[in-house]
DNA sequence: GCGACAG
DNA sequence: ATCTTGTCGC
């Protein structure tokens, strides 16, 4: 008996006023005084990414963990659930995480950081998915976005490893990091106990040959075969 | 008030 | 996110 219900944590919220009311709650439990992994040491990077299947509301998570010298896959876990909540700009942890966290359980290695697709303090209340992921784990976590969301940036240097600061107004929330040369910048945010370079330095460490990160490739790359397979 | 807006 | 073929380029 498969119950793809369990991933989702009983009291969930169901509503917009819920959620942000979560979100305002649990944002002060972030901890932003830890530098996070250093860029040259062993470290184990868990990608998560999840796929939906709106039409039989059915949503597929993964999390790819890899060795962030050579990028070897050195676990994997998938986990299906369904959807929990509708996609609102600002409560995307609210559709996400559910699934994920079922993922991560599944996950035998241990993570050292964690990679979200989507942002972290790069948030209207500056509590995004990663932020939360990071939270509800404990786990250092970082957000890598492939879009500024509503926020501005200067256009960062042309060569790989050059960044600007992402504003919202004159707060710098995150950074716009080339990956590659010519190729638009990734934006990269705080999620939970790293600092701003340390992620952008992860982020570079874990991003070769391509603009984004391994880590979500690979669990991009997963979650869509996990959600085929139901 | 209206639109835009991570995935 | 997702709907979707071929095609230009390294």
């Amino acid at each position: 008996m498969t119950d793809t219900s369990r991933s989702v944590p009983p009291d969930w919220p169901t509503t917009e006023a819920e959620a942000t009311a979560v979100q305002d709650e649990l944002r002060g439990r972030v901890i932003l005084d830890e530098p996070g992994p250093a860029p040259d040491a062993p470290l184990v990077a868990v990608g998560v990414d999840v796929a939906y299947d709106d039409e039989r509301d059915v949503v597929a998570a993964a999390a790819v963990a890899l060795d962030a010298a050579t990028l070897e896959v050195v676990g994997q876990a998938t986990a299906v659930g369904r959807v929990s909540f509708p996609y609102v700009p600002g409560l995307l942890a609210f559709r996400e995480i559910p699934t994920v966290l079922a993922a991560l359980d599944r996950l035998t290695v241990e993570p050292g950081l964690v990679v979200c697709d989507g942002y972290g303090l790069a948030h209207p209340r500056r509590f995004g998915l990663a932020s939360h992921l990071g939270v509800l784990t404990g786990l250092p976590t970082v957000g890598v976005a492939k879009n500024p969301f509503t926020f501005r940036y200067e256009q960062p240097g042309p060569l790989r490893g050059d960044t600007a600061p992402l504003l919202d107004g004159e707060e710098e929330v995150g950074r716009a990091l080339r990956t590659r040369e010519g190729v638009k910048p990734v934006f990269v945010s705080v999620g939970h106990r790293v600092s701003l370079d340390g992620a952008c330095a992860q982020v570079l460490r874990l991003a070769r040959g391509f603009r984004l990160p391994e880590t979500t490739r690979a669990a991009d790359a997963l979650c869509r075969a996990a959600l085929r397979g139901v």
